[in-house]
DNA sequence: AAAGAAAGCAACCGCCATTAT
DNA sequence: CATAATGGCGGTTGCTTTCTT
């Protein structure tokens, strides 16, 4: 069998440490059973001391994640010595819940095993409290909170106690009569609370863990066809409840829409308009419930003027981008007495009825459902001349075309205006907005151009880029738009002097093999019909800033030698040169010539750090930002203000939030400092590793605390990403890191040795890459292992500790998958240790994970979010796999 | 180091439909 | 049949953690 050391266990997850695990008779099922000891004392005295170390250190952690700890300390398990409460004359006091008086239970967590009594509600013992006045988990399940009548229920996060209880009365009863539990429990828990509770957590048949890419492109598709039909999604997909859905998926949209990247996949649009169309009418164009409301959730804009404006341009670039996509064609190019737009001979005729009043209205709906995916075009072309809203370029033909749209076309807000239009808002314009300051008053154009003309070299502007993908600032959309505009001249041999600049290496590593999806994003068409460069140029008004304007673009030309020179450092790994440039790493590499303040030097790295590592890129194959760049932000943080979140839904986080953005974000707006990368770190890789790093810190302490939780193992292969990282692992005294993971320290240091001669450049394997063979991950695996050898060769590994580590103890592995898959990091067991646990003067440090297991890990970590069929193994890794315990699950 | 922003998750709220009385 | 109770569902909020500035 495979084993494991069992420090492991504790290093991934703490509170699944059972003992018995240790025991040297050990049942088929890894625990020790019946004739079988069960040893107390069976951690060794180095691991007590850490664990006592490691406790102090943390501090208190809450019993309940984004649950502070109340103003008791945590009392375990017990019983505590209660008094009768007593009134001001001293006689017995009734309690307030309604409770039969017969309940008492030792109940039991189905997860954690702990065991929970439940205080019998006697007359006498219902009357009770604790006389330290302070509020036990357990009698947080029958006690406090709201009062709702004459029973008090209790509110906020369920408590380990509530969830037995009601584990154990839903098992006892089955589900339904919610009510009843609070009655016949005494858990001071609505029905609704009660059922919420065991759906969305306490479900055995929940499936727990991040959502598999089979999973994300099912909720994307069906919320292509549903809409917010949450729990219909929740039913086409096992073990996920509506919550969860909902949670993913508003905060995929809020992600991708910061980033400007589709909601849907281009391809998904076809789909899901042709499922839509036959079948169910509640999903047509027509019905308001259509899903496209979800794409641009920043509502509720409080710029008129700019709300109209706005509206007209998603409204053109939609149309632009539609027009670019053979199955998306728009609707009706008459509108636009210029269209160059050639009319779709395929476009179907109920995309838009003109005479229909019903369906122009709905119009709209059309426009974000196709659109949705092109809000980068939207942004691009905010502030574009040809489609300055103050002009009449579109108005002739605007109303007549779009009787029930005339508010968009008006680029003015109506009194009229349909529904939807309150729904149209980008969150990059209130912030652009308010970083001019007055969102009252509509951007002056050729202000805004000569301001933007006049921004430094990195924060160099046109005046498109103020809505740029992702909203993260100015020179990105500049370089999103040139590299569009490029691909789009590439695509359509339409010569520009804008496009001029940008020589084939965008073009090269964005022209992507046509079955990624990529290439339909990548491919804009203007809304009269051109392609993006075409209509950059020719609509470019001769008012005096077009020629500013495309003097910019030229020196947005990327250093040829320098991008294929990163590309071919990636090339043995990824052969198909898919480093796709993203906006912000475009930002970086072709630094516009009229740049001055901020050199290049310090700019972004090069793109080929920029792969798209995330699944759901994957997934929608539509994005060319990197994870950071399209999470919006840690690079290039939006800068929408607060308010502006609150007013599309989501509350202000503060006062100060809800007051209004504070300015810091507009400044940065203003100096673009957003767009300038971290020079602490190689900005993009590393922020997105970082980010990785952290949220899985922030999960495992979750899971540490939690012990009510199985352990999520979303984002396993984010760990191994974000492990890589070496940033944070200097500070390993820094509290977050020190209570984050118990094991952290060690094992940063250990993947910190690990990937010493790790450069921004020469990142091993790009997971992100889905289309990486077989030949390239065991390249990257026999470079991985390479590298290993050599560091543990040199610096740390050692035979005594590798003896050491053989002698030491042992369990199952497919525990550490029932704990904790994805850490597996042993320096720990090294055979000197000073008093922290950890190697120290003096003592080795050995490395003694030897190849395989690294190999073991590289790879599981990979196969549990990535599945095996986008790559094949060789036999070796196929056997290492075949080995473990989850391969069965993979 | 501190403050604030963003992400993510969990839970609540309110509306509505269904069911029970 | 009317009303209340119950439960489902979608939207919103509360809170913590992490990261950036």
């Amino acid at each position: 069998m495979s084993f494991v050391k069992a420090n492991v266990i504790y290093d991934c997850y703490e509170s699944i440490i059972f003992d018995d695990q240790n025991s040297p008779k050990l049942s088929d099922n890894g625990k020790a059973d019946i004739g079988f000891s069960k040893p107390e004392n069976s951690k060794p005295r180095w691991l007590k001391n850490r664990l006592d170390k490691d406790k102090a250190k943390s501090g208190r952690k809450p019993f309940v994640p984004n649950q502070p700890w109340r103003s008791s300390t945590k009392i375990k398990s017990g019983w505590k010595k209660v008094q009768q409460k007593r009134d001001l004359s001293g006689h017995k006091m009734k309690s307030k819940l309604n409770i039969p008086h017969n309940y008492a239970q030792t109940l039991k967590d189905t997860y954690t095993g702990k065991t929970v009594k439940v205080i019998s509600m006697t007359s006498d013992s219902e009357d009770m409290m604790p006389m330290n006045g302070e509020d036990s988990p357990l009698e947080d399940a029958i006690d406090g909170g709201n009062v709702s009548g004459n029973v008090s229920l209790k509110k906020g996060p369920w408590t380990t106690a509530e969830d037995s209880i009601l584990v154990d009365y839903v098992t006892k009863h089955g589900e339904g009569n919610w009510n009843a539990i609070q009655k016949h429990t005494g858990l001071a828990r609505c029905g609704k609370s009660c059922r919420l509770r065991w759906a969305n957590h306490l479900r055995p048949d929940l499936k727990k863990g991040a959502f598999t890419l089979e999973e994300e492109n099912l909720i994307i598709e069906l919320h292509a066809k549903m809409g917010n039909k949450w729990a219909k999604m929740a039913a086409e997909l096992p073990g996920r409840t509506d919550n969860e859905i909902k949670n993913y998926w508003n905060t995929r949209v809020k992600r991708r829409q910061r980033a400007g990247l589709p909601i849907y996949p281009p391809d998904l649009h076809v789909q899901s308009f042709n499922e839509n169309q036959p079948d169910d009418d509640s999903n047509s164009f027509s019905s308001m419930e259509a899903p496209h409301f979800d794409l641009l959730p920043y509502n509720n804009l409080e710029i008129p003027e700019f709300k109209g404006f706005d509206l007209n341009q998603q409204f053109y670039s939609g149309d632009s981008k539609l027009a670019g996509d053979p199955y998306l064609t728009y609707p009706n190019e008459s509108c636009f007495p210029s269209s160059h737009s050639p009319k779709h001979p395929e476009r179907p005729e109920y995309f838009y009825h003109g005479s229909n009043p019903v369906v122009s209205n709905v119009t709209p709906d059309f426009s974000q459902h196709h659109y949705d995916g092109y809000l980068p075009t939207a942004h691009s072309f905010q502030f574009s001349p040809a489609y300055d809203y103050s002009s009449n370029y579109y108005n002739g033909s605007s109303s007549s075309a779009f009787p029930g749209s005339h508010v968009i076309l008006n680029g003015k807000p109506s009194s009229s205006e349909p529904a939807w239009a309150m729904k149209l808002e980008l969150p990059s314009l209130q912030t652009e907005m308010g970083s001019w300051g007055s969102p009252s008053t509509p951007l002056p154009y050729l202000e805004s151009v000569d301001t933007l003309i006049q921004t430094p070299p990195n924060e160099l502007c046109t005046p498109a880029c103020s809505l740029s993908p992702g909203n993260s600032g100015l020179l990105d959309a500049v370089l999103y738009e040139s590299q569009i505009m490029k691909i789009s001249n590439t695509n359509s041999h339409q010569q520009t002097s804008l496009a001029s600049g940008l020589d084939d290496d965008i073009v090269d590593t964005s022209s992507q093999d046509p079955q990624t999806g990529w290439e339909p994003y990548v491919e804009p068409v203007s809304p009269l019909g051109h392609s993006s460069p075409a209509m950059f140029t020719e609509s470019t008004p001769s008012n005096g800033n077009s020629s500013q304007f495309i003097e910019v673009t030229p020196a947005a030309a990327p250093p040829r030698r320098k991008l294929r020179a990163a590309a071919a450092r990636t090339s043995p790994i990824n052969t198909h040169s898919r480093a796709t440039i993203c906006a912000c790493c475009a930002s970086s590499i072709a630094r516009p010539v009229a740049s001055s303040r901020k050199p290049s030097s310090s700019s972004t790295p090069p793109c080929i750090e920029h792969r798209p590592p995330s699944n759901e890129r994957r997934a929608t194959s539509g994005a060319t930002l990197c994870n950071a760049c399209e999470s919006g932000g840690r690079i290039a943080r939006p800068t929408r203000p607060r308010h502006a979140t609150s007013a599309a839904g989501a509350r202000p986080r503060s006062a100060t939030s809800a007051a209004g953005a504070r300015p810091r974000r507009a400044t940065s707006f203003a100096t673009h400092r957003q767009e300038k990368p971290s020079h602490a770190r190689p900005a993009c890789m590393y922020l997105a590793r970082s980010c990785a790093r952290s949220k899985e810190r922030s999960k495992d302490r979750r899971m540490r605390t939690r012990s009510d939780r199985r352990p999520n193992r979303k984002n396993d292969r984010k760990v191994l990403v974000a492990e890589e990282s070496t940033k944070s692992w200097v500070d390993t005294d820094s509290e977050s890191s020190s209570s984050s993971s118990s094991s952290s320290d060690s094992e940063q240091e250990e993947v910190h040795c690990f990937m010493a001669d790790q450069t921004s450049d020469d990142e091993v394997f790009d997971f992100s890459n889905v289309e990486f063979t077989r030949e390239d991950l065991v390249s990257a695996l026999n470079d991985m292992v390479k590298d290993d050898n050599s560091e543990g060769e040199t610096s740390t590994q050692s035979q005594p500790a590798y003896d050491k580590f053989n002698k030491m103890s042992f369990v199952k592995a497919n525990v550490i998958y029932d704990c904790f898959e994805s850490i597996t990091f042993d320096d720990q067991n090294s055979p000197k240790l000073n008093d922290n646990g950890k190697a120290g003067i003096g003592f080795s440090k050995p490395v003694l994970v030897c190849e395989k297991q690294r190999v073991e890990r590289f790879i599981v970590t990979i196969s549990h979010t990535d599945s095996l069929a986008h790559f094949s193994l060789n036999r070796d890794v196929n056997q290492v796999l075949s080995e473990q315990p989850w391969a069965g699950r993979v």
